[in-house]
DNA sequence: TACGTTCCTGAAAACCTTTTCGGTCTTCCG
DNA sequence: CGGAAGACCGAAAAGGTTTTCAGGAACGTA
């Protein structure tokens, strides 16, 4: 049984509309005036079921769709959100952006994706390109999770995601670094490991020092020192990971963990030891960070890593932002809680 | 020196705006009409300077941005095209976008993105959406590089790119996978290999079969044998890679490169070739495909691999576009040159 | 038959901009 | 000084839809 596209909504099994026919036309061939037509294909109750069927029909035949930009002129809601992201080939803003096109409908809202690329020239032409199409809200992807500086006062809302705003004033969404440096080393301890070593990237990044800190408390709390002597900072690379794995086995052979700050660094630590021939995980532990698929689940064995729950990150900021179109927007961060992977390269230590 | 928006331009430098003021209070803030307002604004000669230069200034005080609906309302062009993909957590259509939203200005033409999934359901779901939205045009990126269904006639210039469309009516942009796997042999062989084998992934791919042709072309134009007796297919994973490699060596120890159907099977002949003590690349060459850096930079030795060029494909697919949205658009398969990235895995043979 | 309800329908305004076309004012030439 | 040409400006229509409000038809009741 098949329905004709009513307003916003639109049926998928109807035809594609191939030509471009207006209200105007289904109306003449309903023999009702534009405005009956709109009522009727609307669910407008003043109108006979008689007629409206006939409306439905004439729609159906001309394969009519409604035009959105004529709708948005009026209604003053263009039902279109802008995703201003900063780093599109990184990793990070493509879970967000699958989140949030999931969490608009498709027939209610669509996305505009725009990359500044890291540039803030190009930023402002996105935003102001964005604003002229009237989006009804804006989320604002940035490249690594520091706080970036606030976009000011706008006339539409705007969250931010992943990066923080550095004005409070806004509402930002981020992944809880801290708990999940925690989660990583309570798995590794709920496994019988008591020599955790921590081996992570560039110490500028706040998540660097968020995970390391979760993974320190989380020790104390066990009255467990790390291994190694230190937090091994460095870059967030294989290689590093290779040359941090290197050192830290000659100052301390006798570790049974190591919690990587990425799954790339992690892969570099795999890497290494199958070099020294430590089984893993049998002798070593190994735990990641992002759930990388591609590096975690082609590793040898597996990894186990912490998944920050980006799309589950990028549905809330859809709905967050959805309910500030109407209402008004809340302020401050809010954390999205991270998941464990469990794969093969951590196990119980018999 | 500031100018104002103007028409579909935009300045970057000038004030975001903060409020929603129209064309109306603009020219009321001047004193001039409606009509001769816009006339000043959009750079039309029929207005004098002083009145022009009192029109831009109201605006500037308003932070007046015009309202891209209704002038799409008029013009009949939303300046929006829709770009319909199925497989965004891929790798294949990030590139492809960027590409495409790189050739198209920032303030002349917005890129809204639809995920399909892989769901039929879903895509026409996306399709109606994108059109109600008069979308001037759509390139479909299909999910995997094999011909796809056509999306029929519809109201807009379609591209598809990556997969190319079923029907030869329309147009389609793909890669020249045959070119790549040539491309590969032919780097071999200019280095001194001549013990060359080719591990790649599932058959059932249009890409394996084109890029083992054009490798297998290669060398039978230089009357040499394929190592390894067969072209090894299997599956795109680091496993098959090793798995391939460890078998191809016991059948063939003698190879002295490999050129792996992508950079993941490439990361597994990495790994045994290293564990079977063959140095790479003076014992045996290893050359990817894809060109996917997080795998092929982190490699040991970083990978030589064959780029697709994906964002020349985006760009090229959006000129296409662009070029269609006026005159009337082409038909057939073309196709976008692969280009060689050279790194350290391959190197000559002394 | 006249009148009050109830139910449907349609005319028209509104959203914001672009563009055509007619009108006014200046200027210059004869 | 009269008139033509040219420069500049504004009124109005158009684009496609939603929504308000007034009017018409059918019906029942007195």
């Amino acid at each position: 049984m098949s329905r004709v596209p009513t307003g916003r909504q639109s049926d998928p099994d109807g035809p594609l509309p191939t030509g471009r026919a207006t209200l105007r036309d289904v109306a003449k061939l309903a023999g009702v005036s534009i405005a009956t037509a709109s009522k009727a294909l609307n669910d407008q109750p003043q109108v006979r079921a008689e007629t409206r069927a006939k409306v439905i029909r004439a729609a159906e035949q001309l394969s009519f769709s409604p035009n959105t930009l004529a709708q948005g002129l009026i209604t003053q809601r263009s039902g279109t959100v802008g995703l201003l992201t900063s780093d599109l080939e990184g990793r990070f803003s493509i879970p967000i952006l699958m989140g949030a096109e999931d969490a608009f409908g498709s027939d209610q809202t669509s996305v505009f994706l725009c990359d500044a690329r890291g540039d803030n020239l190009r930023e402002r032409h996105h935003l102001r390109a964005l604003l002229s199409r009237r989006v009804d809200g804006l989320i604002v992807v940035g490249a690594r999770p520091d706080a970036r500086p606030s976009l000011g006062d706008l006339p539409v809302p705007v969250i931010y995601a992943y990066a923080p705003s550095a004005d409070p004033a806004d509402l930002s969404l981020v992944t809880d670094n801290v708990g999940g440096g925690r989660m990583a080393v309570d798995h590794l301890i709920r496994h019988g490991r008591r020599r955790i070593a921590h081996i992570t990237g560039d110490p500028s990044y706040g998540a660097a020092q968020d995970r390391a800190r979760g993974a320190l408390d989380r020790l104390a709390e066990e009255g467990l020192p790390l291994a190694g002597d230190q937090v091994w900072f460095g870059a967030w690379s294989e290689a590093w990971g290779r040359g941090a794995t290197r050192m830290l086995l000659q100052r301390d052979p006798d570790i049974d963990a190591i919690f990587a700050g990425s799954d790339e660094i992690a892969r570099g630590v795999l890497d290494v030891l199958h070099q020294e021939k430590l089984a893993v995980p049998t002798q070593v532990a190994v735990i990641g960070f992002d759930n990388w698929n591609i590096l975690a689940v082609n590793a040898r064995p597996p990894l186990t890593t912490i998944d920050m729950n980006l799309e589950e990150l990028g549905r809330l900021a859809a709905q967050r932002l959805f309910a500030a179109i109407d209402g008004t927007l809340g302020s401050g961060i809010e954390t999205v809680g991270p998941r464990l992977i469990t794969r093969e390269s951590t196990a119980p230590l018999d």
